[in-house]
DNA sequence: GCTTACCTTTACGTTAACGTAAGGCAACCC
DNA sequence: GGGTTGCCTTACGTTAACGTAAAGGTAAGC
C-alpha cells in the first residue's frame, strides 16, 4: 500500500504545470502506471521529478537530466555500457567542479558589488 | 596603449562563435568600438564576455548575465535603482546558495552511481 | 440533470540563443 | 587582376522546453 498521487499533486507539491510533467513523459523520463487513463505516480516518479528539477536549477539540459536518471537505473548495462556509464560521470563531475568555481567567484563579486551599492547610497543621504 | 582583440581575437580565445558575440551586441550586453565598420574590443569587453560565459555555465540566462553585468556598471543609479540593485543582488545570492547545495547533492548520487557502475563491472570479469 | 473539477489527447504557438546562409566591401598575395 | 582572408549586415532557420487552446471523457455534489 505504498503512496500514489495524481498529476495535479505532483504539479502542487513540486510548483511546477502538468504539462511539463507531461512533457518529461513523452521525454521517456517518467513512465507511471495507468489506471484507466489516468496516469498514476509512485514515490519513485516523484524522486525522478526531483531529480529533474535540480538538475535544471544548476542550469542542466532535459537530456542531461535525463542521462543522470539513467546512472539511476538497476544498471542493466553491458561492460562497454557500464564505461561510458563511467565517463559520464567523469565529465559530469568535472562540470560540477567549474561550476562551483564559478558560483564561489560571483559571490565574490557580489561582495564588491553590494558594497558598491552601500557607499553609493550613503552619498545619497 | 591598452590591449585591442578583433572579434575573432575573442572568438578564438573564449571558444565562442562570432555570431554569439553579435548576438550579445544586439542583446546590449556590449558596445566595442569601431574603426570604420571593424569592432574594436577593450579587455574590459572581454571581462564582459567572460562573465557572460560564466553566468552561461552555471545556467544564467542572458537576461539574468545582463543584470549581473549592470551591477558593474559605475552604478549611475539614483537612490531606488540602487535599492532594486541590492534587492537582485539578495536574490543571486539565495540562489547560489541553493545551486551550491544542488551541486552538492549531486556530487553524492554520482559518487554512489560510481560505485554501483563499479561493482557492476566486476560482475562481469 | 446540470455544474464543477478533475483527467485525457492532439496540435499549433512561443521564447531564447544562437546557426547558417547570402551578398558585399577592404586588404594582402602572387 | 584574380584569389584568399577577414570583416560587415540582413535575414531566415533551428532547437529546447514547454504554453496554450480545443475537444472531449468521468465522477462528485447539489
Amino acid at each position: 500500500m505504498t503512496q500514489t498521487y495524481s498529476i495535479s499533486d505532483l504539479a502542487r507539491e513540486l510548483d511546477i504545470t502538468t504539462r511539463a510533467i507531461r512533457f518529461y513523459e513523452e521525454q521517456n523520463m517518467l513512465s507511471p502506471e495507468r489506471r484507466g487513463q489516468e496516469r498514476v505516480y509512485s514515490p519513485k516518479d516523484k524522486v525522478t521529478l526531483k531529480l529533474i528539477l535540480r538538475g535544471k536549477r544548476i542550469g542542466f539540459s532535459l537530456a542531461e537530466c535525463k542521462e543522470l536518471i539513467e546512472l539511476y537505473d538497476p544498471t542493466h548495462g553491458n561492460r562497454k555500457q557500464l564505461e561510458t556509464f563511467l565517463d559520464k560521470i567523469t565529465q559530469r563531475r568535472a562540470q560540477l567542479a567549474q561550476q562551483l568555481l564559478d558560483i564561489e567567484q560571483m559571490q565574490i563579486e557580489l561582495d564588491t558589488a553590494e558594497e558598491r551599492c552601500r557607499t553609493a547610497l550613503e552619498q545619497t543621504n
